[in-house]
RNA sequence: GCCCCCGUAGCUCAGUGGAUAGAGCAUCCCCCUCCUAAGGGGAGGGUCACACGUUCGAUUCGUGUCGGGGGCACCA
């Protein structure tokens, strides 16, 4: 772990250094920008156009000034003033050739940084309830949830990783009763089959199970049913080991591991409930009315205030959904992370009212949330909605099955969260470049080809000199190279995995290009050295960018 | 009606207060006697939805309009 970007720095400390001298304590925000246009250099500044107004001079002027006190570099080969008055930077083709053996001395650390050193996050992701298999929308969560941990901790994050269930409410009762419907004999359709009932073959599955007596073990429980179908309550325990069970084995097949499974129950068990409540209106942020306990949650921006207790006497789900996210700071987790859809978006206002409303000086924003839109499943050029498993919708484990984990996973994380996304399992499918994810793969598996026909040791690399290194194929790699660990610090501080994929897709398009440009093998061991260094650098940044998409980087494809 | 998100190439989508707005797919042309052609190079293709405003400069920021999606329960 260094510094995100080198030249960058040098850049900004040489510029910064004759800001100095030119204008003294001027506001300038010094940043060093990759100009779009190569024939703009390899950087460039635009430090003259922000002192032009506060200095009322012309930039061009202001760039000249800024360059008769620019120190020389021997990374620098030219500097220009260019257009309104940016200041261009042409490096020397060995400025680029530091990246290379830090690449190879940092290894499965290179892109790691130091932002979130002695801080604690909990990120709460797919949370379903058990009621059914987890659809492709939790697996949207759960590849967002799980990249998002992987980008925190690469920062130095202490990473919590939490799966909230719902064991409580109304839909819990629905599932036990269509059990129970199921061991009745009933099916849907059928004089007596409730409209509200769930109608996925899987609840036929577990009423069978039920009467035949198994035993079902969940990470957390371990449940042997009765068999007694009149036991409504003794169905409903079955019921919902029987889906946190079968959610584990989804979540195993996509390799997503979670530190706690918290409970909605334990909130009631545990008293947390009647004490947030009893919390809300000592502080007098409640009043009654038509027979029901309201939050002030206007006074927080919420457009309404909010029922906490029904005229019924029964709480409101937000209620436990506060005592939750109190639970969340009380545990030390000054920052909280819930990976949602957007169908979700109306709770937040609430949620960050009732825990304004607590008074126990929890951070305005908290929790952060990252909100996801739906995902739709294309096969054979046709929209796919049934899944026999779930009756109405197609399972994440459908989807992993029919692909693979690393494509679903990679798919997933192609587009912004906010963005709908259809998933094409033909594309997932395909052996070649129209696939993104085995592109990258790809490249990798290339790379790995290469030394393995080059049959040399590690220490010769090691003492390659990298001077030969000055295509622009290797400019543009090397460039490339450099700047990785500044798109895992975006994708981590904006919530946005997407970043890494489209990085990957880059890199891998820019060794692709390379590679087929030269036959780098070549008898010249001074290049070929140079070369497999370089390649080597490529490995191992795309094996640490799919590690942090929870996606494998096989050696042979 | 109110709130949030989105509107960028034929399609799917990135991106940015700056200098000629990008990628992939699709279409067309080209490249293996060679380490994986499972690849690469090139061409065409744009009123960055529209209008007004802020700015030296707006596709980016603000307001409004239109279009698409989601949400607006004493459900969860």
């Amino acid at each position: 772990m260094s510094s995100t970007h080198p030249i960058k720095d040098l850049l900004a400390q040489l510029v910064g250094e004759a800001l100095d001298v030119v204008a003294p304590g001027a506001p300038v925000s010094l940043e060093i920008e990759r100009p779009k246009n190569a024939s703009h250099g390899d950087f460039s500044s635009n430090a003259a156009m922000q002192l032009a107004r506060p200095l009322k001079k012309n930039p061009r002027e202001l760039a000249q000034l800024i360059l008769n006190e620019l120190s020389a570099s021997p990374l620098v080969a030219k500097t220009e003033i260019a257009g309104a008055g940016f200041i261009n930077f042409h490096l020397a083709p060995a400025a680029w050739h530091g990246v290379v053996p830090r690449i190879r001395r940092e290894g499965r650390a290179y892109g790691h940084g130091t932002r979130g050193q002695g801080q604690r996050v909990l990120v709460e992701f797919v949370s379903a309830n058990p009621t059914g298999p987890l659809h492709v929308g939790h697996g949207r969560q759960a590849a967002l949830g799980d990249a998002l941990c992987n980008l925190f901790a690469a920062q130095g994050w202490a990473v919590h990783r939490e799966f909230y269930y719902n064991d409580a409410g109304v839909q819990i009762a629905t599932l036990a009763s269509s059990v129970q419907c199921r061991a009745r004999g009933l099916k849907p359709g059928d004089a007596g089959w409730p409209e509200s009932a769930y109608n996925g073959d899987y609840i036929a599955e577990i009423a069978a199970d039920f009467l035949a007596q198994k035993t079902v073990r969940a990470d957390d429980r371990e449940v042997t049913a009765s068999g007694n179908a009149d036991d409504l309550d003794a169905i409903r325990e079955f019921a919902v080991a029987y889906l946190r069970h079968e959610q584990d084995l989804d979540l195993t097949a996509f390799a997503v591991k979670f530190d706690h499974f918290y409970l909605e129950s334990s909130l009631y068990t545990s008293g947390r409930v009647d004490a947030t409540v009893a919390t809300l209106v000592a502080n007098g942020k409640t009043y009654e009315q038509d027979g029901a306990l309201w939050l002030r949650t206007t006074d927080y921006g919420d457009d309404k205030d909010r029922v906490m207790r029904k005229s019924d006497g029964g709480y409101t789900y937000f209620v436990p959904d506060v005592a939750y996210h109190v639970a969340k700071w009380e545990r030390g987790f000054t920052r909280a992370i819930n990976i949602q859809g957007t169908d979700h978006h109306g709770t937040i206002a609430r949620v960050r009212a009732g825990l304004q409303s607590v008074g126990l000086g929890i951070a305005e924003g908290y929790p952060d949330y990252l909100l996801h839109t739906m995902v739709r499943v294309m096969r054979g050029g046709e929209e796919v909605k049934i899944s026999k498993r779930a009756g109405s919708y197609v399972t994440l484990r459908d989807l992993i099955e029919w692909t693979s984990k690393d494509a679903v996973r990679y798919f997933l994380l192609s587009r912004k969260p906010d963005t709908e996304y259809v998933f094409d399992v033909d594309l997932a499918l395909a052996k070649n470049n129209d696939n993104p994810v085995f592109y990258v793969q790809y490249a990798h598996a290339r790379i790995c080809r290469v030394f393995e026909e080059w049959g040399g040791d590690a220490a010769t690399l090691e003492a390659a000199s990298l001077v030969p290194l000055v295509s622009a194929h290797e400019q543009a790699l090397m460039q490339r190279l450099a700047e990785y660990p500044e798109a895992v610090a975006a994708a981590a501080e904006e919530l946005a995995p997407h970043l890494v994929v489209h990085y990957l897709a880059a890199l891998a398009g820019d060794f692709h290009a390379w590679y087929n440009a030269e036959k780098f093998l070549v008898d010249d061991p001074a290049t070929k050295h140079a070369r497999l260094a370089l390649a080597d650098a490529c490995r191992i940044t795309i094996v640490n960018g799919l590690a942090l998409l929870g996606v494998s980087a096989p050696e042979t494809m």
